[in-house]
DNA sequence: TGCAACTATTGCACGTGTGCAACTAAGGAG
DNA sequence: CTCCTTAGTTGCACACGTGCAATAGTTGCA
């Protein structure tokens, strides 16, 4: 089985299970999303989020009331401009969220930890080339 | 920014590009998954799709229905059981959706590339052990 | 041949997420 | 102080995907 192949599918698979773990979190994509985020990049605006989940304002605000109706996040002033929101993830996922994530990061960490420096670097270099790459290819 | 961090920026990225696709394209989560796997995995029946989508016999024939509409998959009767539906993929996709996979694989495949021989190993190693985490952590 | 099990599709009704428009509150420029 | 802009929330209505139940066609076993 070439890269390229090996590649497709592991990109499938990483979908199908993220969605699939949102779903036995009680959490819609646009929520777990939104999770995902807040706990990757910290801390943001209302107006920040929906930016970057592509949300209407309306949207985004019904979102965030959801997340934070499960105790994923919460609200906070921003003492700067008192027109902002600021949302924070609260560090709380549900139960059957933590159990699916449990069962991947254990092979995957193992797997990882395996690997000589020249690949861990192999990998690392793609994990930022791909990073940049989704993002900016959503900036535009 | 340690290799940790790194990796749950990345997934973020490649969920949200993802379902962010599947929207330029003018598809549904469920549906940009089934023609995923329809890509990826060859033609199955109609069933085996519903399975791994972990989607009820009805909504699969939905989602098949759409993909159907929108020219990514086509219906087959199976020579051997004609109870049986096979799908398969056309090899179409929509061209907003084409536009953005196509923005993404050019610098991803440069990074790769760029690897030397351990470090493209590193990649390969880690996609294989993932893909393979992600499916049994659903199969169970 | 008759009958039970299986595969897929359709009618129907429901829940969920979404955008639009209107509104409140707060900042900033004149 | 007044006006304009920005940030976020709420009422409302709609589109979408989904499951359940019923149905048609097919297979295989007794």
């Amino acid at each position: 089985m070439d890269l390229t192949t090996a590649y497709r599918r592991y990109l499938a698979a990483v979908v199908r299970f993220h969605l699939a773990a949102a779903d036995a979190g009680g959490l819609g994509a646009t929520d777990y999303q939104a999770a995902s985020l807040l706990d990757s990049e910290g801390p943001m605006t209302s107006g920040e989020l929906g930016r970057m989940l592509r949300l209407s304002p309306s949207a985004t605000t019904r979102a965030v009331d959801r997340l934070i109706a499960a105790g994923i996040a919460e609200r906070a002033a921003d003492p700067d401009d008192r027109r902002r929101i600021l949302v924070r993830h609260t560090g709380l996922l549900p139960d059957g969220l933590l159990d699916l994530l449990a069962r991947v990061q254990e092979p995957i960490g193992a797997a990882v930890a395996g690997l000589t420096d020249a690949q861990r670097e192999g990998l690392e270099v793609y994990l930022r080339a791909a990073t940049e790459a989704y993002r900016g290819a959503l900036d535009r």
